[in-house]
DNA sequence: TGACAACAGTTTCCTTGGAAACTAAATACT
DNA sequence: AGTATTTAGTTTCCAAGGAAACTGTTGTCA
């Protein structure tokens, strides 16, 4: 019976997936505080880091997100004030999406959320053992030429 | 500014989910081929874990997922001719849930592509690697009490 | 210039799974 | 025994995100 199929726990992608997914729920959760999901946390981020303008496209290749998606969740930041949509003067295909002043405010609030729940989770690893963790992690997805994360 | 922010990259939580993601997308993409998706794999070889009958709300409880859930994925598994359902004699409340000849024989074949599927994205860490890994895995999913896997 | 291809963003449709209301059965309590 | 509570499973509603069709704009090339 079970001896014909290896045990479940043998496998790292089990464990991967089981702490991967409890870090990103609780993350999800203290967003849920500040009334982001993580979804959108995840452009504001991305906006953040290239600070300033960005295209929709621009997003979904960085991000992984599908266009649809993107279009629909800058429409929900647009309705949370967290973001400006201007269309470009240039090419009137695109749009520039702008952070607002809130945005920019609450955006370093996320970012220690997002610090501590990491500790939360690997704080009870020993500085060397994270290293080495993220070392391997590292490894596996250069490995693999990771480039984006796929967001589901 | 984004100085005020820590790197994305710095966050462990970031390559796990990165890594996690990927492997599981890449194992639903090959359960695709046998027609069947990641949770109801996870149903099946729970069942089959189990060896025998199960009722859906123990499924529920071993794999996290609600009891709507699972019986969503019940029914699927039914029209699929993977399981037969029955009423418990015993206590009508409950349902016998079986696994029929055809599954039974999926099932292994279902196993070698999960071992496969962890093959394929752990095999670029050496044996010694591999078992640092899970043994820091375990060490958090111990450390913070984890059961059962949240499956979205 | 005019037709057509390529591209950005939107919308529709579909699937998934949680939350919670709901049904039916069993149990507890008086 | 009779009502209230608990429990198992189902159903409905909702949000999320992918796929793909659709709109509008720009670029290409004959």
């Amino acid at each position: 019976m079970p001896s014909t199929i290896s045990a479940l726990e043998a496998h790292i992608g089990y464990w991967m997936r089981l702490v991967s997914n409890q870090v990103s729920t609780a993350f999800a959760r203290k967003l849920e505080g500040q009334g982001v999901t993580v979804a959108e946390w995840v452009l504001l981020r991305e906006m953040y880091r290239t600070d300033g303008r960005t295209a929709p496209s621009a997003i979904a290749s960085l991000t992984g997100l599908t266009r649809g998606a993107v279009s629909k969740l800058v429409e929900k930041l647009r309705r949370k004030e967290l973001v400006i949509r201007e269309e470009s003067k240039i090419d009137r295909r695109y749009q520039d999406i702008e952070l607002t002043d809130l945005a920019k405010r609450l955006i370093p609030k996320l970012a220690r959320l997002a610090d501590l729940n990491d500790d939360e989770f690997f704080s009870v690893l020993n500085p060397s053992e994270r290293q080495i963790l993220q070392k391997l992690l590292r490894k596996i997805a250069d490995a693999h030429q990771f480039r984006n994360p796929p967001m589901t």
